[in-house]
DNA sequence: CTCCAAGTGATTTTT
DNA sequence: TCACTTGGAG
């Protein structure tokens, strides 16, 4: 007999489904669907389970059927002209997480058995693998051909089908954790694999393409985790109405008796095609390749799709027909197909009514899609569901493929259509309209696909008129782009559109005032927004124009003192590499037996807090000596000892950039004037973090300029520890009184309760309760969530599963828009759309460890995982001495790695000898190769004299290089650097991004070691990739993210208290809270542990007092516990249940 | 000069 | 808890 199956459902027990997914709205719209045999769901898990065997009976052989009483019951709901037989089949999805070939790989795996005799058996299986508990849907970390031998020992008769076989992250051949064959995965059992699963994502004919596929039968299949998404794909059989023959037609493939499915459209998925949503770049495939997967907009990788895993796999061309395959439909499901027609939403009453009075005059959905001739479906009375009817079977619809996660739309009726539609308000009724041309399976459908780049087509002319565009801009920010004339300040709060404003703003300089661009400066305060304001400004401009010198004040004073002496190089120097030089310095003056008490880490805060006042080693240091209760006279001397140190080997730190133009501005009225003249309009971002030098930098640069734009925000003001200081913000009108002012207040970031709860802990900052308030009209969850966890640990695991759920765990294809689910609400969520935030960098390993084990994509943002990470460090070192730019400290760190036989003392001679004679680390070298250094050994200056020949020799080998080249030789010539990269895959990770940094550069190595000094974590943090990120709040800043967990709050940590000491400054702490919270867009978590590790000891700690101050009924307190497998040997499955 | 074991102190936040 | 320093033995 004919009949349609579904195979693949969930129950009300797995995450993130409908909760009356139960076996009687299953039997109910499995009946309205037209579906005869539908999977159970889920009958690993308990519950379920003993639901299953409470409520079925056995129908057919391997069938099963509702009783009788309660399917009487449900009668009552089915019209009569969809009545039918419903049968249910054992099924389960098991998602298998575990790592083969040194790759974590994720797959999801159907199970199927015949009876409950045998699925009890399995289950007892896995009960002692992992946690089947949890979820519908467990997650086991065994492999996924272990889980086919347990099956296959049970009985023969059970089957499993990899489900969804191309979604990227959970999936057989998906490409982020997938494999690339059957076989690779299976191994010598792949003979059991008879069918697989296409899922949403990709139809036959993609498969079709990959010939090693062949011999398996595609099957199709919903994944509903709703009653209403039932059969929205599906398979036709023609064969004996029970389990065997069912198995038996899948085996076979016999054409007779499974007779083909039905299919979603593959390029309504959300990954179908290449590119960038913000760049507006969308490929095919092909297209993808010409550019070597490189955006051409933004020059960053691109989103690969799910079309282009399938090419990768494939040996054939696109729009190979098989003949020997099955026949497969496309469809629409009938509830978006009246969605278009009454241009109201899907879960819209008028939709589900007239959905519900189609059926009943119709019959099933099936039959009303396929098999009902048309003339019949007019008599439903709705108008133009014919016409769409018959449109859809003929597949003559238009795809708006999706791409980087945005969904592809489906449009049956064309612009002009509806136009005449509107016009005529009529049907369209042709003769023609008799032959029924489905099956199809030649693809007839019409892509719309924007070719290549979309640009914004702005020509500089149009320009002034998009300004103008009050839906571009709003009225506070339209006042602020055209207020010229006077120096203005702009107050802006988190998410009212700063960049945009100041973008406008200097375009509308360049476009409408023809000022030029050599004449603007814009000041960011990290490279990320300068980065990203230089974007935006592109996209805003143009290709042909060219840009403003966008920089932050280090790398506006690097540029500036490179551009006044440029015979003597300087190199900037890093963190690290102070530390080493501040160290030297003390022990220097030490080794002049002067005696210090201080420790050294001391003096390293004197000098850098001396440096932050602009005060060099010879003025008035007695201040900063006080505050740290010690002689002027002795930190006078380390500190001359280090600047020494450093003006021998022609190094700046980072302070230095400041302090030495502050000193040139201040001391040289020419010069100043020179940039005075330059810049004539200048931009200066997040005001409020100036510091003292940087305060003096603008007032010199600018001290009555009518075109000095300031903007900022007094409440996000973070940096105080580094000396910036909201005073210079609030001096403002006084330095320039006739300065203007004005408040960007409209937020376009958050919901009105995130903006609510955060405004809450810094209100008591603001004495004037009338001052204007951010406020947004985005109206969404009522509160905000604050969860408490036993340790840190299982915070990170908790807040994995949080994610797991709301990316839905089904991957990119999960479509299940109006499901009960109370955190999603109808968004599907991807990773890029999370963020954790916490208050220190080793907050961030456990979850990285977590995330790691969960094999959940992250990625986290820290400067030290770009550059710092050993191996990484040596080459960099190696290369700077190489092109002339090292220090000691690079000749020390390659020493140590490179030639074994050059001991530390060595080293540490040369070392000293070269800050005596006040060489560079070059001149040294130099020296060293004709005169021996004294009190070396002969055999020790005979392998120092080697090192240089081959340093010598490097330089020679590199000259024609390019620079990513060259770090890739020189890693190769050191087998220990290479052994230290190729220890863990997130080293190698870091060094194939620093190439492709390197890269970008070409030859310039000066503004390559500039990007790797001054630059942070700007390219280290990847904005397009497909992971949660995970970084300090003090990073997070300028960022925004639909969902923000804020990790660790905790009394000690928020605000941030040191043992024994007190707070610094507890106004800072509830600011830095502020930017935290306010880096939300929809959802926002506050979580904190019970239980912390301090110093390996465990810890005790309370909700953070922060937290109290929102008020009561902002908060939802709500409660997760984790309970640990009852296995010892699978410690990793820990699992979650949500009491709440 | 090297190696190893015991001991100690460490965690803000960033250009 | 862990990574790095220190000091003693070889």
């Amino acid at each position: 007999m004919k009949f349609i199956a579904d195979l693949h459902i969930h129950s009300k027990y797995s995450r993130a489904t409908a909760k009356n997914l139960d076996l009687e709205n299953v039997y109910i719209a499995a009946q309205k669907k037209g579906i005869t045999v539908v999977g159970t769901g889920d009958f690993t898990h308990p519950q379920w389970f003993s639901e299953l065997k409470e409520k079925l009976i056995p129908a057919e052989p391997g069938l099963f059927q509702l009783k009788d009483e309660i399917a009487k019951k449900c009668d009552q709901e089915v019209p009569d002209s969809c009545k039918a037989p419903v049968r249910f089949l054992l099924e389960s999805e098991i998602s298998n997480i575990y790592k083969k070939n040194g790759k974590t790989r994720k797959n999801h795996n159907l199970v199927y058995f015949p009876n409950f005799e045998k699925a009890v058996i399995f289950n007892h299986k896995l009960d002692r693998i992992g946690n089947i508990q949890s979820d519908g849907r467990p997650i086991l970390g065994i492999d996924s051909k272990h889980l086919l031998e347990i099956m296959l020992e049970i009985t023969e008769e059970a089957y499993l089908v990899p489900a969804h076989i191309w979604t990227p992250w959970f999936s057989l051949l998906g490409s982020k954790s997938g494999f690339d064959s059957i076989e690779e995965c299976f191994e010598e059992l792949s003979p059991y694999i008879f069918a697989a699963e296409t899922g949403l994502s990709s139809d036959p004919s993609m498969n079709r393409r990959v010939s090693n596929l062949d011999r398996i039968t595609l099957i199709s299949n919903s994944d509903a985790h709703s009653p209403m998404k039932l059969g929205r794909e599906a398979n036709l059989f023609d064969t004996g109405l029970d389990y065997y023959s069912i198995k038996k037609a899948m085996e076979s493939g016999d054409s007779e008796q499974f007779l083909g499915t039905f299919e979603f459209y593959p390029e309504e998925g959300k990954y179908h095609l290449d590119g960038h949503r913000k760049c507006n770049v969308r490929f095919r495939p092909e297209e993808s390749k010409k550019h070597n997967g490189i955006c051409p907009v933004c020059g960053k990788p691109l989103t690969l799709g799910v079309l282009y895993r399938v090419e990768a796999l494939a040996d054939r061309k696109e729009g190979y027909v098989s003949s020997k395959h099955h026949p497969y439909y496309n469809i629409v499901p009938l509830q978006e197909i009246l969605s278009e027609l009454f241009k109201m939403g899907t879960q819209s009453k008028k939709v589900k009514y007239s959905y519900e009075m189609i059926i009943q005059k119709l019959g099933s959905e099936f039959d009303i899609l396929h098999n009902v001739p048309l003339d019949q479906i007019e008599s439903a009375g709705v108008s133009n569901l014919r016409k769409a009817i018959q449109k859809l079977r003929e597949g003559k619809i238009t795809l708006f493929p999706g791409y980087d996660g945005e969904f592809g739309k489906i449009q049956i009726f064309s612009a002009e259509e509806i136009k005449q539609q509107q016009l005529q308000k009529s049907l369209f009724v042709s003769p023609e309209l008799q032959k029924n041309t489905y099956p199809n399976n030649t693809n007839q459908k019409t892509e719309q696909i924007n070719h290549s780049i979309v640009l914004n087509k702005k020509t500089p002319d149009k320009i002034k008129n998009n300004i103008c565009k009050k839906n571009e801009l709003n009225d506070e920010q339209l006042n602020a782009v055209l207020s010229e004339g006077l120096p203005l300040l702009i107050v802006a709060g988190p998410g009212t559109g700063k960049t945009l404003t100041l973008t406008h703003k200097i375009s509308y300089f360049m476009c409408e005032r023809g000022v030029s661009p050599e004449n603007i400066l814009a000041v960011t305060f990290t490279n990320k927004a300068s980065q990203e304001m230089t974007a935006r400004l592109k996209r805003l401009l143009g290709d042909s124009r060219s840009l403003p010198f966008v920089a932050t004040f280090h790398s506006l004073c690097f540029s500036i003192l490179r551009e006044l002496e440029n015979k003597n190089q300087h190199t900037i120097i890093d963190e690290d590499d102070q530390k080493y030089f501040r160290k030297e310095a003390y022990t220097r003056v030490q080794e002049k037996g002067i005696k210090i008490f201080h420790p050294e880490k001391l003096f390293s805060r004197m000098i850098v807090a001396a440096k932050q006042n602009i005060l060099e080693p010879l003025d008035n240091l007695k201040p900063i000596a006080d505050e740290y209760d010690c002689s002027v006279d002795l930190l006078q001397k380390v500190y001359g000892e280090y600047q020494n140190i450093l003006s021998a080997q022609g190094i700046y730190d980072y302070e230095d950039l400041i302090v030495q133009v502050v000193k040139l501005f201040e001391t040289d009225i020419n010069i100043c004037q020179k940039y005075r003249e330059r810049y004539t309009h200048i931009f200066i971002d997040e005001y409020q973090d100036l510091n003292q030098g940087q305060y003096r930098i603008v007032r010199a640069l600018a001290p009555d300029n009518k075109n000095l734009f300031v903007i900022g925000d007094p409440d996000q003001s973070i940096y105080g520890f580094r000396g910036s200081d909201v005073q210079y913000f609030k001096k403002f009108l006084f330095d320039y009184p006739q300065a203007k002012i004005i408040n960007l207040t409209r937020n376009y970031r958050s919901t009105e309760t995130i903006l609510q709860a955060s405004f809450h802990v810094i209100r008591d900052q603001h004495d004037n309760p009338s001052e204007p308030r951010v406020f947004s009209e985005i109206d969404g969850k009522k509160t905000i969530s604050v969860m408490n966890f036993s340790t840190e640990k299982s915070e990170a695991v908790a807040i994995g599963k949080i994610i797991e759920q709301m990316v839905g765990g089904l991957g990119m294809h999960s479509i299940d828009f109006g499901m009960a689910d109370n955190f999603t609400g109808n968004r599907d969520m991807s990773f890029s759309d999370f963020a954790i935030l916490y208050r220190t960098n080793t907050q961030g390993n456990s979850f990285g460890d977590v995330f790691q084990n969960a094999g959940i994509p992250y990625q986290m943002v820290n400067r030290d995982h770009a550059f710092l990470k050993p191996g990484i460090r040596e080459t960099l070192s190696l290369l700077r001495i190489v092109s002339g730019f090292g220090s000691c400290a690079d000749f020390q760190r390659v020493m140590q790695i490179f030639e074994k036989k050059i001991a530390l003392k060595t080293s540490s001679l040369f070392k000293n000898w070269c800050f005596q004679n006040q060489f560079s680390l070059e001149q040294a070298l130099n020296h060293a190769l004709r005169f021996p250094v004294p009190g070396m050994s002969r055999s020790n200056q005979l392998k120092l004299t080697e090192f240089i020949n081959k340093m010598a020799n490097f330089k020679q080998t590199l000259q024609n290089m390019h620079i990513d080249q060259r770090l890739l030789f020189l890693c190769e010539q050191a087998p220990k650097i290479r052994r230290l990269i190729q220890q863990s895959s997130c080293t190698e990770e870091s060094f194939s991004r620093l190439l492709e940094m390197a890269n970008f550069y070409q030859n310039n190595i000066d503004d390559f070691f500039e990007m790797v000094s001054l630059c942070t974590d700007v390219d280290a943090y990847d904005f397009k990739s497909e992971k949660v990120t995970l970084m300090t709040m003090h990073a997070a800043k300028g960022l925004e993210f639909p969902v923000v967990f804020v990790a660790g709050c905790e009394e000690g940590l928020i605000p941030y208290k040191r043992a024994e000491q007190e707070i610094t400054d507890i106004d800072e702490e509830k600011r830095l809270f502020y930017v935290a919270m306010t880096r939300a867009k929809e959802h926002l978590f506050l979580t904190h542990a019970t239980k912390r590790l301090v110093f390996g000891k465990s810890m005790v700690r309370n909700l953070s007092p922060f937290v109290y101050e929102i008020e009561n009924q902002l908060r939802s307190h709500e409660k997760f516990e984790l309970k640990k497998s009852k296995k010892e040997n699978h410690p990793k499955q820990v699992q979650l249940e949500l009491f709440s």
